[in-house]
DNA sequence: GATCCTCGAGTTCG
DNA sequence: CTCGAGGATC
């Protein structure tokens, strides 16, 4: 009597963890606390492990369990796991949709579900009386691999269905096709907690997910934040729903987790309306999507459309741009920089990405390269930062052929043959001849560049040109160039000389903390210049400090310090100097105390983001600065406001994460008192 | 000593 | 945008 009293509280116990779970995972919206989750738990296991005899394959304390698997066995899958054709654009969309009115009249008059993409696996799962019995991976359509101990971990799969039990029964034998994926932040955060413990990171979401999946360790599958959406009936013995809609509604009601950005559409108008929306859906979306699958509604009339090849009629694929794509890695070059950092750069198969032709990528240092372990003549994949910069995110392992070239890094620089050098600790190798020519460009670029002395007309190759010639050996040289030394070059007519000489004559304007940017101090850039001009006033003054003084400036150290006084320490900047100075580059400014008064932003940190409607960028940080703000790149917790434009991307997110106010144009004008 | 934050440097293509 | 490094902060 005893005994049974405790079997109806195991079954109620398991029962309300289901449901508990599934709240939780699949609506998103728990009904009781972690703490009282975990109560119901622990007091389940604790009768479990008094009475083995009463385990069952659907407790919710039985997700991973069973042990190591040697390997995985093979499926025969119930009916075909179809693919689905592709379309890139509206145009053949409408295409395909004139192809299958002409077959079927009847398809004019049908509806239609747009249902998202998700860049996921998907898998296959078999139900017997409610109880999920098996689960596949999709492998050739035909025959997938059987990883049924793994997708029991995924928290989402109903274990048994319904899982509300007030729900119709689910038909006897029942086999729902899903799509198993990790959201795009927890991907991040696994990345992450990878790197910590030394471990191969993966290179995506999907990336992710199918490694998860394929673990032979279901514990560490149960460690994988994976998630499933159910869209489809793969086969049944039971009353199932005829139209797509109804099919989603009812694989809800069984407890799957269903996409809610799903669309019914009256038409073929209606779906392509829809799409338009979907270019922004997609950014917001917490997970990666590769397009959007168009169904017919009616699935009966969908099969009777019958088959091109091994797609259906009845749905296709609507893929959106690639934001991710894969081509051959080259190449290794080096490129040498300003302050003699050596970086490598991934000459690539040219590919187009985001519409635009990618040849050249970014692979930061030479760390990076084996951290990753990137091999010449691998597959990489490529990504746009922020949809511009492409880099290299990793080999494509699986591409491997055994030709891959391991790279070593080079023990000279690759401009002037010099011997690089390390520092222990550091990452960066750096090319130390301070007379390679290669720096010597860098420098003057830097020097004349927007940030700096903003030499208007004056890009590398002119840079270029004039050291080639001999004109130009150091920055001060460009201030003593000549008309007639300007019109004996290559391409240089009367004009384009007349209007270098008048913008290097304009920029002996330029502010004090323009021109200690541009002198490329290591470690000395836009916002510490600006510190150091209002601290010193002018260069003579600047040039006299020591390491000591330097250092009350707030973001000085040891090392800035010392670079500083390095720096105006060694013979050929003093010559430097001494030739600025000469010809009337010298500015200085005023050692201002900040007045309190008419600086509304003082002590506020912003950060500036995305396109605004009327002012730049730089004329935003200006008009900040001059309110007494401080602009800077990265947001934290430290930030006070976030000023966000048109197209502002994961800043926006990361503003809203940190629960940093949010300001427009307007609203920024308004904080300023400038309306 | 560890962690957070900020800055600097380098980056692609049209 | 990304990464690394230096500095500040706890």
């Amino acid at each position: 009597m005893i005994e049974n009293k405790l079997f109806q509280e195991l079954q109620s116990l398991r029962e309300q963890v289901n449901f508990h779970n599934y709240r939780y995972h699949v609506l998103d919206s728990p009904v009781i606390s972690d703490a009282e989750f975990d109560r119901l738990v622990a007091r389940l296991r604790q009768i479990e492990t008094e009475h083995p005899e009463w385990t069952s394959s659907d407790s919710p304390t039985m997700r991973a369990g069973g042990g190591v698997a040697e390997k995985f066995s093979k499926v025969q899958h119930p009916a075909p796991i179809l693919s689905l054709a592709n379309t890139f654009s509206l145009d053949d969309l409408r295409a395909w949709y004139e192809r299958i009115v002409k077959i079927d009249e009847r398809v004019a008059d049908s509806e239609f579900v747009v249902e998202p993409k998700i860049d996921g696996l998907t898998v296959v799962l078999h139900y017997r009386n409610g109880l999920l019995v098996q689960g596949a991976t999709r492998g050739d359509g035909e025959v997938g691999e059987d990883i049924t101990a793994n997708l029991r971990t995924v928290c989402s799969i109903p274990l048994r269905i319904p899982v509300d039990p007030t729900n119709p029964k689910a038909p006897e034998y029942l086999v729902v096709r899903g799509e198993v994926f990790i959201q795009n932040r927890e991907f991040e955060i696994l990345n992450q907690r990878l790197l910590e413990n030394g471990d191969k990171t993966y290179l995506n979401p999907r990336n992710t997910a199918a490694g998860s999946l394929r673990q032979l360790d279901p514990t560490i599958t149960a460690s994988r934040p994976l998630m499933i959406l159910a869209y489809n009936i793969v086969a049944s013995n039971g009353e199932v729903p005829q139209t797509q809609w109804e099919v989603l509604r009812f694989l809800r009601r069984m407890g799957f987790p269903v996409s809610d950005q799903v669309e019914r559409c009256v038409d073929i108008e209606t779906v392509l309306s829809s799409l338009e929306r979907w270019t922004d859906i997609r950014d917001r979306l917490p997970y990666e999507t590769d397009g959007v699958v168009i169904k017919l509604n009616d699935l009966r009339l969908s099969n009777e459309l019958g088959f091109v090849g091994k797609d259906p009629r009845g749905a296709i694929a609507f893929k959106f741009p690639a934001r991710e794509v894969s081509t051959v890695l080259l190449d290794i070059g080096i490129n040498v920089g300003r302050t003699g950092v050596l970086t490598p750069t991934a000459v690539l198969e040219p590919i187009e990405l985001g519409g635009v032709v990618v040849k050249q990528a970014t692979l930061h240092n030479f760390d990076y390269i084996a951290e990753k372990d990137i091999r010449i003549k691998d597959r990489v994949l490529i990504k746009r930062a922020g949809e511009v910069i492409p880099y290299v995110i990793g080999p494509v392992s699986d591409a491997r052929t055994g030709k891959e070239l391991v790279f070593t890094p080079p023990e000279a620089c690759p401009v002037c043959g010099q011997t690089v050098e390390h520092t222990t600790g550091e990452v960066a190798w750096y090319c130390v001849n301070s007379t390679c020519p290669a720096q010597l460009v860098r420098n003057v670029e830097h020097f004349v560049s927007r940030g700096s002395m903003d030499i208007v007309g004056m890009g590398i190759r002119i840079v270029e040109q004039l050291i080639e010639a001999g004109l130009v050996r150091d920055v001060g040289d460009l201030f003593m160039l000549r008309r007639e030394q300007l019109l004996l070059l290559e391409g240089f007519a009367e004009k384009k000389a007349d209007n270098l000489l008048a913008s290097i004559v304009e920029s002996k304007k330029q502010p004090l903390a323009r021109l200690i940017t541009a002198l490329g101090i290591r470690g000395v850039g836009e916002v510490l210049a600006a510190d150091l001009a209002a601290a010193y006033g002018d260069l003579d003054t600047l040039s006299r400090t020591t390491e000591e003084e330097l250092q009350q400036i707030e973001g000085v150290g040891p090392n800035i310090s010392r670079a500083i006084v390095d720096w105006f320490g060694r013979e050929k900047n003093k010559q430097l100097l001494t030739k600025l100075k000469a010809a009337g580059v010298w500015p200085t400014a005023k050692r201002k105390t900040i007045l309190k008064e008419e600086q509304p932003l003082v002590g506020l940190t912003l950060v500036v983001t995305g396109t605004l409607p009327t002012y730049s960028r730089d004329q935003v940080k200006e008009l900040i600065q001059k309110a007494g703000g401080k602009v800077t790149d990265s947001i934290s917790k430290k930030t006070d406001y976030v000023v966000v434009g048109e197209n502002a991307g994961s800043k926006l997110d990361k503003a809203r994460e940190l629960g940093v106010k949010i300001l427009d144009e307007a609203g920024l004008l308004a904080l300023i008192g400038k309306v």
